[in-house]
DNA sequence: CACTCTCCCTGAAAGC
DNA sequence: TGCTTTCAGGGAGAGT
């Protein structure tokens, strides 16, 4: 579930908490979540510093003074929480990270979608989880010219494109939807059809959307919520997702918003202002 | 190669 | 009220 601005939020908020603190140890209480876990997940992380947190794509990097990464992905449900002495254990924390001065960072995924895993730092943009990601949509990498660029060969939605981890990292479901609206493409044109034009507005659409959304601690939708265990407020931001039957918000329109199933995935959009 | 479909899992919400 | 059905934000891997 977690999109770029709920993993970044996630980021922001573990980081100073977490920085240039030690690993005392790692339990796991389930073997597998996703995929297998490493059976050395704990021996891999005991003992080393916390150098840096960031993100890549929607993968929280904790980089550690070993030279290895712990990588986590939240999947659909997946939350971190840091929590002073771990008093209280949830349903599904499936793993504690045990560090110094009683913190401990819980992963929590009732429908156990996440991932976690170690790899050697250096091998990290050869892994398999890494290797085939697209550009940051944040980053100057997303511009007109490579969006316009990969439109033109695509024969597939614009929103699949958008949403296609392999070109653009980062947007899920939400935010697609939500930028297709901001720049009045209908989320079912074909990659090929879309103009020069509309790529400008597209690219500026989902750099402004991803942006608000962090600037909003991320839109937390249902079980998901925020580091502190607070809920973003994005949410209430959202122009069409969820918004079916309900009146486009834009004043001059008020038609209703309508949903519409894309690649197996709710699509909502306006009739009127996505053409 | 490009693209679509299925499936992993639990729980909330809707339907009856 | 309670039981059953539907649906959910991701994405790898199989299938076309």
């Amino acid at each position: 579930m977690p999109e770029l601005p709920e993993v970044q939020t996630v980021v922001n908020g573990i980081k100073s908490k977490i920085k240039n603190h030690k690993v005392l140890k790692l339990k796991k209480y389930i073997n597998k979540l996703r995929y297998p876990i490493q059976k050395d997940l704990s021996s891999k992380v005991k003992d080393c510093k916390v150098i840096t947190v960031f993100r890549r794509a929607k993968y929280i990097i904790i980089n550690l003074s070993n030279n290895k990464s712990l990588i986590i992905h939240l999947g659909m449900s997946g939350r971190v929480i840091i929590v002073k002495n771990n008093k209280k254990i949830y349903k599904h924390t499936h793993i504690c990270i045990f560090f110094d001065q009683n913190l401990v960072l819980q992963f929590i995924d009732p429908r156990r979608f996440g991932n976690i895993f170690v790899t050697e730092t250096s091998l990290l943009k050869n892994n398999k989880f890494f290797r085939d990601l697209g550009v940051e949509p944040l980053s100057g990498q997303l511009n007109f010219k490579y969006l316009s660029n990969l439109v033109q060969s695509k024969k597939s939605p614009i929103k699949n494109i958008i949403m296609n981890q392999k070109y653009i990292v980062g947007v899920g479901n939400i935010y697609a939807s939500e930028a297709l609206f901001l720049s009045g493409i209908n989320p079912s044109n074909i990659g090929n059809s879309i103009t020069k034009s509309d790529c400008i507005k597209l690219v500026k659409a989902i750099k402004f959307v991803l942006r608000e959304a962090i600037k909003l601690g991320g839109s937390s939708i249902n079980d998901h919520t925020m580091i502190s265990g607070k809920m973003g407020y994005f949410q209430n931001k959202l122009k069409v997702y969820g918004r079916e039957g309900l009146k486009c918000r834009k004043r001059t329109c008020q038609s209703p918003i309508i949903r519409i199933v894309i690649a197996q995935r709710s699509t909502f959009y306006c009739v009127r202002c996505q053409k």
